[in-house]
RNA sequence: GGAGAGGUUCCCGAGCGGUCAAAGGGAGCAGACUGUAAAUCUGCCGGCUCUGCCUUCGAAGGUUCGAAUCCUUCCCUCUCCA
């Protein structure tokens, strides 16, 4: 008995709700493996720190015994989660998904168990349903059940659209529940509407109705937002070591230690000892610093999370140029190019009216030099390391 | 099917014939400072062959010396009624 309770205070580690407790231990107790489910869309080929608060937690389960499906929404990513935002996401090909899929696999395997893991793609049931099983699975729920979700609630109270089609994403959602006989599902706190569906539709075919476990949304590099690719807020598992570091280091105090509850491997006690040192006088920064180590170094590795403090520390704190610059070749004329066409071609500024304005703003360096003539002219054949602010930089050949 | 409201620069949102590349806020970027790519403050924030020129205000036409602002048609969204 005292094993289930250590089980189940692993599963709730970190967890928003756990939905219904009770539930969940009468089925921990029958001992046999409990079938947990959790969904991803394939729209985003790379994962995000954001997923990861979600699959360490399959990985709880796993290391429990129990069998974790990963299911890859395929189907359901021709639809899109309604997000409330209203943007029409653009149909994926076939190609596109299984490209996806393959990436999503590779990502996820350095947190779980290869050989402990069922991949499923949902198309494999909702497909060959086609439009009557569709209107089938539509008649098992109601209009008013649907306006219950929050998202919906609001936007129909705000005279924004919702599409139809966007009603069909829960359900299709908790029919894959159906279909994988799912125990135990897993999901972002927005989740729980979808989750909710999936229990309704498994009483309808005479299932016993999923237990719910939520976890928290990450919230991204804002602080604001949650972490997602389309906000442009988050930081990918696959990104260099430097880009993660350096991205961590760029979170508010406060939100390092959110990230901190979520995302370190750091036990309960250490994370409460840190705070306590904070609020004694010791610098929030050197606590980033490690946090950002050991994210650094869980994707990557050991070395790499030396080198990119070590980069860090160089770059910004003694304002040193990095050693592993871009090698850029400018083509230009015989009497030589402008500073802000130079500036533009090698890519550092989105166009020639941004390097002008950062030029006025002091903000361009040559050679370390900072440039204050927007009229300067380089000539060809010359060789120049080029900054455009703190972090943009390329050594640019001018042919 | 009928009546009404509305579509503005990355987002929200003013403008309602010239002084509009278009207020304000957010995001973003740069500078200063610092404890860091935190916080705070200041500036910038369509493009270009840049003291000038070109392209933007759902789309296409039209009126006018001149249109984001007026007219016509079309597309899209929302509300109420049926």
């Amino acid at each position: 008995m005292k094993d289930l309770q250590e089980d189940l205070s692993l599963i709730k580690r970190g967890a928003d709700e756990l939905l219904i407790e009770a539930d969940l231990v009468d089925r921990l107790k029958t001992g046999r493996p409990l079938r947990v489910k959790a969904g991803f869309d394939p729209t985003a080929p790379d994962l995000h720190l954001g997923h990861t608060v979600l699959i360490n937690k399959l990985r709880h389960f796993q290391e429990l015994g129990h069998h974790v499906m990963f299911l890859i929404g395929d189907f359901t990513g021709m639809i899109g989660d309604p997000t409330g935002r209203n943007v029409t996401r653009p149909p994926l090909s076939r190609e596109q998904i299984l490209d996806n899929a393959k990436t999503y696999r590779e990502q996820v395997f350095k947190i779980l168990d290869p050989d402990k893991t069922e991949i499923c793609f949902n198309s494999a049931w909702l497909e060959p349903i086609g439009a009557a099983g569709m209107i089938k699975l539509a008649a098992m729920h109601t209009v008013a059940r649907m306006l219950e979700r929050d998202d919906f609630a609001k936007r129909y109270a705000n005279n924004q659209p919702i599409a139809i089609h966007e009603f069909l994403y829960p359900l299709c959602q908790g029919y894959d529940s159906v279909v994988m006989r799912a125990d135990v599902e897993l999901g972002g706190t927005d989740q729980k509407f979808n989750l909710l569906v999936g229990r309704e539709l498994q009483k309808h075919h005479g299932q016993p109705p999923q237990c719910i476990l939520t976890v928290p949304l990450l919230e991204g590099l804002d602080g604001v937002n949650k972490m997602s690719k389309s906000y442009g807020n988050y930081i990918g598992i696959y990104e260099p070591p430097k880009e993660i570091f350096g991205k961590l280091m760029s979170i508010s105090d406060d939100l390092m230690w959110r990230y901190y509850e979520l995302l370190s491997f750091r036990s309960n006690g250490e994370i409460a000892g840190f705070k306590k040192e904070v609020a004694a006088g010791r610098n929030p920064r050197d606590v980033k610093v490690l946090l950002a180590q050991e994210i650094v170094q869980r994707f990557h590795s050991r070395q790499a999370a030396e080198d990119a403090l070590a980069d860090f520390e160089a770059r910004f704190r003694q304002g040193a140029i990095p050693q592993d610059i871009e090698n850029v070749t400018v083509a230009c004329g015989a009497g030589g190019a402008g500073i802000a066409q130079v500036l533009k071609q090698a890519g550092l500024t989105d166009s020639t009216s941004e390097a002008l304005r950062m030029i006025e703003q002091g903000g361009v360096r040559l050679d370390g030099e900072k440039v204050s003539d927007r009229a300067l002219v380089l000539k060809p054949g010359a060789t120049v390391v080029l900054q455009v602010g703190k972090r943009k930089f390329a050594r640019v050949s001018l042919s």
